[in-house]
RNA sequence: GCCUGGGUAGCUCAGGGGUAGAGCAGUGGAUUGAAAAUCCUCGUGUCGGUGGUUCGAUUCCGCCCCCGGGCA
């Protein structure tokens, strides 16, 4: 493993991808550390401010080793999207090497691959929409597409329904044409050293539930209870898996036993998500056995 | 010991004379602004064991084993 860190170019971006809890944050800082660098978040929950413990964010110890930016710099309340995140990190890829490392498959998709460039949905619209298919229903909502976007989204599927249709109706202008205008990537692949850590399911498993019993043992629990006069389900930052199952034990409908139960069955399922992202995306990066790390 | 309910998919259970089905779990997949999100696909298992009745039993009957509950 040392053997691997020290060959790696230190002149070139890292991209580092991995399943929840397989230690790529641990990666990221023992490459920063032997050839320098930045390290950037490319993890959708480790953004927001009020979560540390609960999405297993680096340590102070541990940013104090070496720069790392994009955790933690996102209020409760927002939202916040790939855009967001694409924006927020283009400043970031010049100047010290960057060491992007996190799962969430689409910031790394929207990187190396381009990002349509379709401006913000109002919240009217947003709101316009999320009425118009709870009154009319999902399939009603998708026969307003354009027969293009139709033939091309997921209409099963409500959140790309309900998107198709905000940027049709905020823009005027289809969610096809704008990703047929996607601009070129902020940071090809083909620049990168990519490493995709890999673990087999049991053993991942296994530290999974024990990760999820450390962030109990480390404070996970203050930090819902910090959160629950703002806690909106809605929210982005809601969303952290770990998330409600906590809140739903601070309010008295389940014990701790049954809130972490859920949460590490939660986060196993989304482990499964991520493995099915990386095969069929991440092919030709270099993998490498979280077992080793 | 007697009475009673039950033993069916990894788990919780439904069903019922022509060799069985749901939810959950799990699997495979999709995924260009909610992505730790969202959505799609996939269900053969000695129907506890053993005798019997029957053309045919997981389903009915007998006996046995195991697990609840009740009475002693």
């Amino acid at each position: 493993m040392l053997d691997l860190i020290a060959a790696i170019p230190h002149d070139r971006p890292v991209l580092i991808a991995g399943p929840t809890a397989s230690g790529k944050s641990a990666l990221a800082l023992a490459i920063a550390e032997t050839g320098g660098g930045r390290i950037l978040n490319a993890d959708a929950m480790q953004v927001f401010a009020d979560w540390r413990v609960l999405t297993a964010r680096p340590t102070r110890a541990e940013e104090a080793r070496a720069v790392h930016a994009l955790y933690g710099h996102v209020a409760w309340e927002r939202a916040y999207s790939v855009g967001d995140w694409l924006r927020d990190a283009e400043p970031l890829l010049t100047g010290p090497r960057p060491i992007i490392v996190g799962g969430t498959g689409l910031n790394f998709r929207a990187l190396t691959e381009g990002l349509a460039r379709i401006p913000p949905i109002p919240p009217q619209v947003r709101a316009e929409a999320a009425d118009r298919l709870a009154a009319v229903g999902l399939e009603a909502l998708g026969r307003d597409l354009a027969g293009d976007v139709r033939a091309a989204i997921d209409l099963a599927n409500p959140m790309r329904v309900l998107r198709a249709w905000e940027v049709a109706r905020a823009t005027g202008r289809s969610i096809r044409d704008w990703q047929a205008d996607t601009p070129p990537p902020l940071l090809p692949r083909a620049a990168c050293t990519a490493l995709l850590v890999e673990a087999p399911t049991d053993w991942l498993d296994a530290r999974i539930a024990r990760r999820f019993a450390a962030m109990l043992a480390g404070g996970a629990l203050e930090e819902a209870r910090a959160v629950l006069p703002r806690w909106d389900p809605a929210l982005n930052a809601a969303q952290a898996i770990g998330a409600p199952e906590l809140v739903a034990h601070l309010r008295g409908e389940t014990s701790l036993a049954e809130a972490r139960a859920a949460a590490t069955l939660a986060s196993r399922r989304y482990a499964k998500r991520q493995r099915t992202w990386f095969r069929a995306r991440m092919r030709d990066w270099t993998k490498l056995d979280a077992r080793d790390l």
